[in-house]
DNA sequence: ACTGAATATGAATATATGTGCATATATTGC
DNA sequence: GCAATATATGCACATATATTCATATTCAGT
C-alpha cells in the first residue's frame, strides 16, 4: 500500500505566495516580458519597442514583477535595465512553455 | 561567449495555453482543490465539505480545471468523483509550494 | 538652474474573474 | 413516473486587473 509523497499542509501565507507567483505568470504581457528578459538584460524602452507596448504599460508590469522579486534592475544614466531575479520561477515558466509547445 | 539555451519563439497559441495554465494555478481556491485531489480522488461534496466551500463554487472551479484538462472525472451513482489529470502541472504546483515554504 | 530623455505614478475606464443564489439536469430507488 | 440526492448551469454582483492618458520624478549635459 504505497502512498503518494505527502504534500505539506497549505497555510495561508504559502497559499498567498504561491497564488501571487502564478498570477505573475498568468498574464500574456508579463510572460512576454519575462521571456525577453530571460535572453538579455533590457531597458524599459527596449522592452517597450520590442513588444510594441506603451512605456507605461511596461513600467506598470515591471513594478508588479519587481514587487514579487522576479526581476531586478540597475540604473545606467537615465535608463533602467531590468533582468531576471528568480531562477526557480523562470525554470517553471520554461518548463511550461516547453510542455505547451510539444504536447 | 556562452549563450543561454535559446527559448523558442512565443506564438500566440502557446502564449494563450501557458497563461491559461498559470491562471488556473493563480487562485487560492483552485490551488486548495488541486492540493486535495493530489492526495485522493474526491466527489464534489467531499471537496465542498473538506474546504468549507459552497457546492456551486466547487462545481464552477472544477469546470474551469476540467476545461483545461487538469482534472478528470468519473460518475458513480449520483456522485461524480474528480481526480488529477495532468502530472506535469501538478509537478509545477508542488515545486512552487515547496519553494514558497522553504525559502 | 534649465532642458531633454527615460522612467514611474495616479486616476480613470473597460474588462475579467470569483462567488452566491436560484434553478436545471441527471441518476437512483421506489 | 415520482421523490430524493448530487451535480451543473445561468445570472447577477462585487471586486480585481490591465491598459491608457496625463503628469510627476529622476538624471545628464550644458
Amino acid at each position: 500500500m504505497d502512498e503518494l509523497p505527502k504534500l505539506e499542509e497549505l497555510d495561508e501565507e504559502t497559499l498567498f505566495i504561491v497564488s501571487q507567483t502564478f498570477k505573475a505568470l498568468s498574464d500574456p504581457t508579463r510572460i512576454r516580458i519575462l521571456h525577453l528578459l530571460y535572453q538579455e538584460e533590457l531597458s524599459v524602452n527596449n522592452i517597450s519597442e520590442a513588444l510594441h507596448l506603451r512605456q507605461s504599460t511596461v513600467s506598470h508590469q515591471l513594478r508588479f514583477l519587481k514587487n514579487l522579486r522576479l526581476v531586478k534592475y540597475r540604473r545606467e544614466g537615465t535608463s533602467i535595465y531590468y533582468s531576471i531575479d528568480d531562477e526557480h520561477v523562470m525554470d517553471v515558466l520554461k518548463q511550461t512553455i516547453d510542455h505547451a509547445q510539444h504536447h
